[in-house]
DNA sequence: CTTGACTCCGTACCATGGTACAGGCTTCAC
DNA sequence: GTGAAGCCTGTACCATGGTACGGAGTCAAG
């Protein structure tokens, strides 16, 4: 049996971080490499580095928003974002509200690619050679219609 | 002056149309390489090839879908989503379907994530030790909410 | 008819985000 | 206590998406 399994779900060998998490270990270990996560100290006697289940989400935060069009460094920002009353909060409140605008911002241009495609779909069925015909005119028509 | 120039707004020069989209020369010549716009033929008799205006909005919306999380190979795809009646015209609306489908995905882990950066904002001005304090227990919080 | 800005074509190089070993060590199950 | 699976460290390699350059041609203003 592979090491670590008995720990499940509380405390991982990378493997399970990886696996749990949907990555490949290198991937694991890349982030650490950059500071994405933290990576665990080995146990001083001997063994492995464990895992908690707050590095899968960790990761998994991480692949979504790549998904999302944010480079590691971005979100190595996005994590970084930790209100500590004890420390300087307006700091951080207005670099959230910064990622915040770049976010509703990607919303608003991914609605307006959902109404192209949504205009496309309908475009297709019944009509001649009157209707739009690819994305593009569908954003077009959307700016006039605005 | 730079050649081309006076044929502004409806036919220009590789430059001018990098000008207007906000790219480098070399940028369009890749995307040209790579099959997302169409390399226009260099007159017979001499000279420099011309571009117009769709091809720079054809680039400006490359530009953005890449920010909004779409490869190139993807990109091609939703580009090449034509709706031509006279051909199989239920292959592109399913295409056009399943990106679309990808795109609401897109905008509902966005909105997610805009939720959380609202969150954090609001957790931080007043409150002593109890509030979240970071985007990934913002999150967490959502999903128990939910 | 020259000169400066630009195009064309080809090739080389680069940053990001991984992915793949190689060689050695640890664990667990038998 | 041995073997297989998995960890650790380090280095090398890879795909994507450009970016930079060298050398030659073109254009148009002066």
């Amino acid at each position: 049996m592979p090491p670590g399994d008995a720990l499940k779900r509380h405390a991982m060998t990378i493997g399970g971080a990886a696996r749990e998490a949907g990555v490949g270990v290198e991937t694991i270990r890349y982030y650490e490499r950059k500071g994405l996560i933290d990576r665990p100290l080995k146990p001083a006697f001997g063994g492995y580095r464990l895992y908690d289940h707050a590095v899968v989400r960790r990761v998994r935060f991480i692949r979504q928003a790549q998904e999302l069009g944010f480079s590691l460094k971005e979100i190595v920002e996005l994590l970084s974002l930790k209100t500590d009353p004890r420390i300087d909060c307006g700091d951080v409140r207005d670099r959230a509200n910064a990622k915040l605008g770049e976010v509703k911002g990607k919303i608003e241009r991914l609605e307006r690619i959902a109404r192209a495609l949504e205009g496309l779909v309908a475009a297709c069925p019944g009509s001649g050679a009157l209707s739009n015909c690819s994305i593009l005119e569908e954003l077009d028509s959307a700016d006039k219609d605005a």
